[in-house]
Order: structure tokens, then sequence, then C-alpha cells
DNA sequence: TTGGAAAGTCAACAAGGCTGACTTAAAATC
DNA sequence: GATTTTAAGTCAGCCTTGTTGACTTTCCAA
């Protein structure tokens, strides 16, 4: 996995990537993303829930009391889909929607106990999985990684990300 | 970002990654692989095209002559989700199914002229996204990337994309 | 010659996206 | 105070892309 070519200068090498190398980052993402939710499926899998509904649970709980318009932004789906997710997750009790105190138009979405039982579990999992890669690729490695991720993000999406980072649980 | 806690020797550093951390990774997964499919569905968009025809085409690309099982297995879907895509791929000339020689139930298939240069417009957005990303995170990300999404793998993605990865064009 | 693998096809279904149209309530603006 | 805008929710319908199950055809190999 050389990225350098040999008789070039570190500011050459640079901007030298062949094509090759470059499509081996986009079948490596993805095959990766595969593995990525794989865990969280496979746990959702006879529930009455999927992928939708994790990435719910998971943005509620990462930004409690954040607004329906928020996490249809943050999510990048209509309101329609993202409604149909939630109705089912507020009707089995694992997510709560609050109105609004000083503005009564917005429902502020939190996670119950269920609901925050069930994205441990999901997370546990995720998390279990990236920690083992993070082991495997070594130290130095995780810099790289999220630096090619965060600069293959759209602008919006980067802003998102930057300002979640920023929150620590 | 940084990934070493203070006072731990490397080695113990080499397991020191806080949940945060990790949690991070995941939600840089997340955004990314948004902008990872994001160029290419638009080229798609409008034409009868979606993502699953997007991936059909690449591996073909990839692998001419593959069989059908083969490429069920490297996309990790079954045989009539395929089929869907690969009928409609066929029917406007896009890709070409060969009856297998030595054996006769087996198809080959393979880009025509037409499938290969959508097959073109749609890497190269891609590519480009992922060349300006690698770019922007330096020479020494590349390397650290590639690492965490191979470890992030199931043992069997894995495999193809090893034996994809021996494969220059 | 018979069993089984590879491929294709049909039907039905589900998840999770989308658009459009419409309501309600509340806030903001004129 | 009247009007407009915004947030949320809902209903209906559509599309893509995944799934199972059942069945046929072809054809290699034991």
């Amino acid at each position: 996995m050389d990225v350098s070519k040999p008789g070039l200068s570190p500011s050459e090498n640079l901007l030298f990537l062949t094509d090759d190398q470059v499509r081996k980052g986009i079948e490596a993402m993805f095959f990766a993303y595969r593995g990525f939710v794989a865990d969280p499926d496979r746990i959702l899998e006879g529930m009455d829930y999927g992928r939708a509904h994790h990435r719910a649970l998971h943005f509620i709980h990462r930004s409690p009391g954040t607004s329906v318009n928020n996490l249809m932004a943050i999510l990048g789906v209509t309101k329609q889909s993202l409604n149909r997710v939630l109705r089912c997750l507020i009707e089995d009790g694992l997510v709560e929607s609050r109105v609004g105190r000083v503005d009564k138009r917005e429902r502020h979405l939190h996670l119950t106990k269920a609901g925050t039982d069930l994205e441990r579990s999901l997370s546990d999992a995720q998390r279990a999985r990236m920690r083992a890669a993070y082991r495997a690729a070594g130290p130095g490695a995780v810099q790289g990684f999220r630096l090619v991720l965060e600069a293959m993000m759209d602008e919006d999406a980067r802003r998102q990300y930057q300002s979640l980072k920023e929150t620590n649980l």
C-alpha cells in the first residue's frame, strides 16, 4: 500500500495518486460500509425496526431535546420519511416528544429508558467493531481515517459533523 | 484529534480509545458515506438507474466476464435483486450477457461501449471526490484510511476486496 | 440416467426513500 | 389586529431496492 512514487519529492507525492489507488479507496469504502452496518442490522432484524430507526435513536441520543426539523437536516431525509420512523418509536415508548416551552410549535425529542437501552445495545455493537478496527489498524491510522472521511463529506454534512463532534457526552 | 492519552506508553495507547473517539469515527463514517455516493447518485437521477445499477456496472467493469453468481457474492444481494438490475442494463444495451463456453449454464457479463461510457462517467465523479479527499487529508492519511476500512470489513468481504485489489486495470 | 448446480422468471411483500396536498397551531411580521 | 410564515403532523401514492418462495430450463458430472 505504498502511496509514494519513487523519484518524486514529498510535495510532488502529495499530488501523485494513481486512479488505481483511488479506486481501491472507493472499493474499501463500499465493503467497509457493509461491515459498519452489519451488527446493528443483525440486532434489529426480527424486531420491527430497521436502519432508519437506528439512525434516529443514535442522533436523538446524541442531541437530546433536538427538534424534528433539526433531526431531518442531520439525517438528510424528508419530514414524511422521518415521521414514519418517529411515530413508530414514540408509539412503542422508545422516544418521547415534548412540546417546546418557548416555542410551542416545536417538539423536543428525548429517549425514554427503553429507547436508551436499545440505543445502547446498538451502539455497543457498532462501537465494538469500530474499536477493533482501530486497534487492528494501529493508533497512527485513526487520524488518517478521520481526516479522509471528513474531507469526503459535503459541506453541510461536515458542518453538522463538526458541531456534533464538539458535543461530548 | 489527539488519539493518545498523555502519561501512557505507546503500547498502552494502542489500546486506549475512549468511547467518544470511537463514536466520532462512527459519525464520520455515516456522514462521509453520504458524500461518497452523492455524485454518482446525482448523475443517475433522471436516468432510469439508481445506485444498484452503478454498483453492478462498477464490478462488471472491474471483473469483465464475471458470472452472475460471482457478482451476487460481491454485491451481497440475492439473485432476484441482481437479476432485476441486470435485465434492465442488458435490455438497454449497457451490459452483454454471454453464454459460457465451457459451462453453458453460466452467463459471463461484459460492458458494452455504452456501458463502459456510463461506468466511466460515474467512476470519474466518484474518483474526483476521493482524490480530493486524499489530497486534502495528506499523503500520510491515505494509508490509515485504508487500514481502518479493511479492518472494519467482514471476513468474506475482506477476501473479495483483497482479490479485487490485486486485479490492476 | 439421474441428481444437483446455475440461471432465469414470476409473484408477493417490506423498508425506506420521495412528492404533493392539506391541517393545525403558534410565532412573526406588517 | 390581520396576515404570513414556520413547525409539525398526516394522508395518499409512487419508486427503488432489498427480501422469500416456488417453479422451470439447461446442462454438467457422478
